[in-house]
DNA sequence: ATTATTGTCAATGTAGTGTTGACAATGAGA
DNA sequence: TCTCATTGTCAACACTACATTGACAATAAT
């Protein structure tokens, strides 16, 4: 066993709280990560986790072990990175959450090209809508849409996505397009649930008044994607950001609807790990996209 | 390879300016120096130094690489020592330095007892008078007579030696003793080369005033257990520290000479590097010297 | 009560290990 | 200038360790 994949698997243990979690994040087999453990336990003669075959827990020297063990592999990276300089392209795993919908659809065609700037990263994408514990599931940098309230995390912002509302031509000849916001009462509207705003959709009149306006509504889904679909399945009116429906506008299958009336603005972050040494996967990462989504 | 070790490797090369010297104080071939120092250099993909058959240089990249390793390395240590604590005994090799005559008589003597305290230790006594470069030959600790003037290191205190005078009976009956130290320049003196009085033996008499004495000499060695030898073969009068006559004084193969009159005291001291963390060993070997010259 | 999952263990085919001896290159000494 | 000694590197090799796989006892979930 290499020391410092010791250190790791003891890492991975203790942040997934699991064997098997463990095995799953780190690419080897759980037998190997229960060997792992035993080594370095049998190396210090202390136990570090109290375990039975469902249960676990993490003793004290092992509160301590895991504390200095993620100082120390920290800085065993920050030491290669300053040794290596700019003379070595950033190397290793990157695992990247996003959305899901934003992720398939503005993060993932970028991804090759990012790939052509550094080969010799393997990118993990994982998209979900979801909440996610990044330490759980290790994942080195999220792509979000708003900051996070921990300061715990850097949350960098990368830009801005304007919500607009469009609906299918069809709609607009059976039941007519509002003209100005307060029409929207009498139409169907389609709610994404992603979104806390619910039914209550804010506005801008182009004279600068804000306004609220109560909607209706018969569908929620939890997918800007889905929602796209079902306006341009005439089902009604959505409101979505702006890159869901581009090209839809574009090619005339969706209609802007009140158009000089603005809505809400989301910002997108990336969210990593405040420390003092931010790995150059990380950091090259961030810089692309920032590069990317300033465009 | 395990990546702790590469560290090591490049290390103990760094500190030996030398493959070979490396191999010597890591217990390893020299073949395996070269395969590890070439397969961090791969890792890394870059070089840590520039060589020929008979030359070695150490690159920028090398010299950063050295500067974060030792970190990393004593920090490693640091860590299993805190997560440890007082549940494992400390672990390893310890290599001591000291003067040879010291280590022979004062010092080998006391280390089964260290030992036996310590079993997982392995120790490695190197007895020399000469100059030592701590780094260089990988030495953990030195005991030496004297202080150091060096902000990198720590001189700790541990007791004095008193020099005292002697000579054989038999020497006594053939020419007398000197009752006071101006007679000294009639006798025959052995100079110990080791001390830098060389033939201006200091004296304090009785009353508290301090004089110096010419002292004649047709022997000189650098070896206060040879100078001993002279004495008790009727060679003359020698100034030895008082622990290497203790035994011939106390059975009467020495005398003292002029014993109400004192010259100088040595102080001996524990050299080691000045860092934030001492190594569990180093401590536990310090604590040791302290508790047994106090005595 | 049954099923699924966890962490551990031993068997196993496979891969890597570290030493040895040889070598080219170079510095030291005569 | 020639010879010898030493250094760092390389490849061969016998040996050892590796990490996965499949099985298992124990336990939680259904």
């Amino acid at each position: 066993m290499d020391t410092l994949d010791g250190l790791k698997t003891v890492v991975a243990v203790v942040e997934t709280n699991s064997f098997t979690a463990a095995s799953d994040r780190l690419g080897i087999s759980k037998a190997l990560v229960s060997k792992y453990v035993g080594e370095v336990e049998n190396q210090l003669g202390i136990r570090l986790f109290n375990r039975t075959t469902r249960q676990l827990a993490l003793t004290d020297s092992g509160r301590r072990y895991y504390e200095e063990a993620i100082i120390l592999l920290e800085q065993f990276s920050a030491m290669v990175d300053n040794v290596t300089g700019e003379q070595t392209a950033p190397r290793g795993l990157l695992r990247i959450s996003a959305p899901v919908t934003f992720g398939e659809m503005r993060l993932a065609p970028l991804l090759p090209k990012f790939i052509a700037l550094y080969p010799d990263l393997t990118i993990e994408l994982v998209l979900t809508n979801g909440a996610i514990d990044m330490l759980e599931e290790g994942i080195d940098v999220r792509l979000r849409i708003g900051g996070v309230d921990d300061s715990n995390m850097i949350a960098r912002h990368l830009t801005n996505f304007p919500l607009v509302l469009s609906a299918s031509p069809n709609y607009a000849k059976q039941h007519g397009l509002p003209t100005t916001p307060e029409q929207l009462g009498e139409h169907h509207c389609i709610i994404d649930s992603n979104f806390r705003i619910g039914k209550q959709w804010p506005f801008i009149s182009p004279k600068g008044r804000a306004e609220t306006i109560n909607v209706q509504s018969g569908l929620a889904v939890n997918s800007p994607q889905a929602a796209r679909e079902v306006a341009i399945a005439d089902g009604g009116i959505a409101m979505t950001p702006n890159f869901i429906v581009a090209d839809a506008l574009a090619d005339g299958r969706l209609l802007r609807v009140v158009p000089e009336y603005t809505t809400l603005e989301f910002g997108l972050f990336a969210i990593y790990p405040h420390r003092k040494y931010v790995a150059k996967k990380v950091r090259c990462f961030i810089d692309f996209v920032l590069d990317q989504f300033s465009k």
